[in-house]
This record gives structure tokens, sequence and C-alpha cells, in this order.
DNA sequence: GGCAACACGCAAGAATCTTGCGTGATTTTG
DNA sequence: CAAAATCACGCAAGATTCTTGCGTGTTGCC
């Protein structure tokens, strides 16, 4: 199981081809790093074993599959011991306007990603599903107007 | 072209698997959503030549790469005409630790997803870059302690 | 009722994936 | 220092997948 330290040139240039396009063949993938098809399959699976590669999603366009709404929340809740942080990640594993969460330090305790049909569906999971469950104390939202950046989660300063 | 209506219930759930694993063979995807392989790639490509599929991706774990700090960063800026808007936007792409960038409402102007090597990095990015632009009145940061939910961008009780 | 439009599935050729194997370079070991 | 071991590469071939063209059945609209 490779880590960092593990990583030569290639690896890193196999990283950056696949989180700028995830299906891109093998082939078309190995003649972008330089090698032959064959070590190029062998290096994606040993990063996919090693769990460098996390998995491998299609990125879709909301808007024009009628969600129109992305905002964030950020979340500050009463009490903060580790069970009723548990008790709330796990609540918003259950909510399907929230994409991705993450607990945080700093002024909030959480922070959500929602997507959401509309502004009004937007408002009624605010307020009858966010402020109204127990233990939360304060909800900041922020609606997004557009998306500025939009790199992939790693960047390659790297060797 | 097709819009949101144009899409049944086939191509819901070539998203939702795509979205689950964008990588998977297209024989593969056409047993889980029920046609042959043929139409089902022809409606792989129609929805991307549509825009729905905005591309794809491979997920990197962040740790693993020695990137052990994600981060988010609220902005507010003194001025919010048009024209500064559109250059602190053009300045986030600039700045390789931003991955994802969002201009908001609210208390705050934009959101910056970030990821960095370490704390060090982190905070130099904070004082050396962000709070000496030009225009940049507020810097509010949110270390992430874990990743709670996971997602992809679009959730689907859609038909 | 008939016609056009559409999407499906089959089939075949092209491309890709996948595995085994031999070679050469680097590292480890005696 | 030399021999052996390790490792990753590239070639080649069989298996799988992709891709296209074509015929058929269904749906909707004259």
């Amino acid at each position: 199981m490779p880590l960092k330290a593990d990583l030569d040139a290639i690896d890193w240039k196999i990283l950056r081809e696949l989180q700028g396009d995830g299906r891109m063949t093998n082939v078309e993938l190995s003649t972008r790093v330089g090698i032959s098809a064959p070590p190029c399959l062998r290096r994606v699976k040993r990063l996919e074993e090693a769990g460098i590669i996390r998995g491998y999603r299609a990125l879709l366009n909301a808007p024009a599959l009628g969600l129109d709404v992305v905002a964030f929340c950020l979340i500050g809740l009463h009490h903060q011991a580790d069970a009723e942080l548990r008790t709330f990640a796990e609540r918003t594993r259950g909510w399907p306007i929230v994409r991705d969460a993450w607990m945080v330090s700093g002024e909030s305790d959480f922070l959500l990603h929602c997507v959401a049909s509309d502004l009004g569906a937007f408002q009624s999971f605010v307020i009858e599903e966010l402020t109204s469950t127990p233990n939360v104390d304060t909800v900041r939202t922020a609606l997004t107007i557009r998306r500025v950046k939009d790199e992939g989660l790693v960047s390659f300063a790297q060797p």
C-alpha cells in the first residue's frame, strides 16, 4: 500500500489526468503520462487499492436538472459533546438536500453543502428541519450566486 | 439538447449510477439500468452533449497525499460592485490552495474551499494572500475536523 | 388507418482491457 | 565487487468492451 512517499512523477501525472477526466481510457492515459498501457493500468489499480483514488464520479449540472438552489449552511450547536456531534452528523445523512457535510472548528460546528429545487424547498428545509432539530443553536445560510472556481479536490504543486 | 423534462426513469438511473461510479463500463451500466449496451451508450452521450453530465472526476484521498488541512473561508469585501466581485473571483483562480469558490449572498461575499499540506501553509495563505488582498474586509475561517457526509452533487428524490 | 419519429436490440468490426512473459535497470546481499 | 533478487517496463495475445449500422416494434399524429 504505497503512501505519498512512494509516488513518482508518473503517478502524480496519472492523478492529475484522472482528476481532470476520470473516464479517460487507459491507452489515452498511458500516452499522456508517457508509458505504455499495461504498466499504466497497473499503476492506476495500485492507486485505487491503496485508497489514494477513492473513486470516480460523474459531475452533474444541477440547474439543468431543475435544481436551482445551491447553498451552504453553518450550524452551531448548543452542546458539543462527542455524542451530540455524532447525533447531528448522523442526522445530516438522512437529509437528501444535504450533499456534503463537514464537522468544523471555528464559529460554527458544522458546514452543510445543500442543493434544492427552488428557494421554497430550501427555506422549508431550513425552517422545518434544521432549526427545529434538537440542540441546534444557530443557523447561518449563504445562498450561492455562482460558482467561481471548480477544480478537483487536490492541487498539484507536488513533484 | 434534452432538458429535465425530457429525462425518463432510465436516464435518472444512469445519472445515479454514474454519480456513484463514474468509471463503470457501459455494459455494467446497461445491465444495472435494464437496457442493452448500445442504447445505454447513446443515452450517456446524449446526457454528456446536453451538458447534464459535466464531466468525470477521480476522487482523491487528500490526507494520503500529504494534504492534511481542509478548510473553508468566508470572505467579505468592502465594495461589492460588479467589477470588484469579478476581480476577486479572478484572483481565487490563481490560488492553488483554493479548490472551489462560490460567490454567495448573506453575511459574506465569497466562500472558498481550501486544501493545504499543513496548518502553516494554510495560515500563511490566509495572512499573506487573503487578508492582504485589496478590498478584502473580513475573513472567517472554518477548519474541517472530518467529513461527515459525501454524496454527489445531486440528489435523487426525482422520478 | 397510415405514416413519421423514435428507441430498442442484434450483430460485427474496431478499440480497449487484461494477463503472462521476457528484458533491462536498480538495489540488496554475500 | 560481483551475484542475486527485485522491480517496472514493454510486447503480444486472448477476452472484453466499445461503437456503428441496421431491422423491428411502439408511440403519436395526421
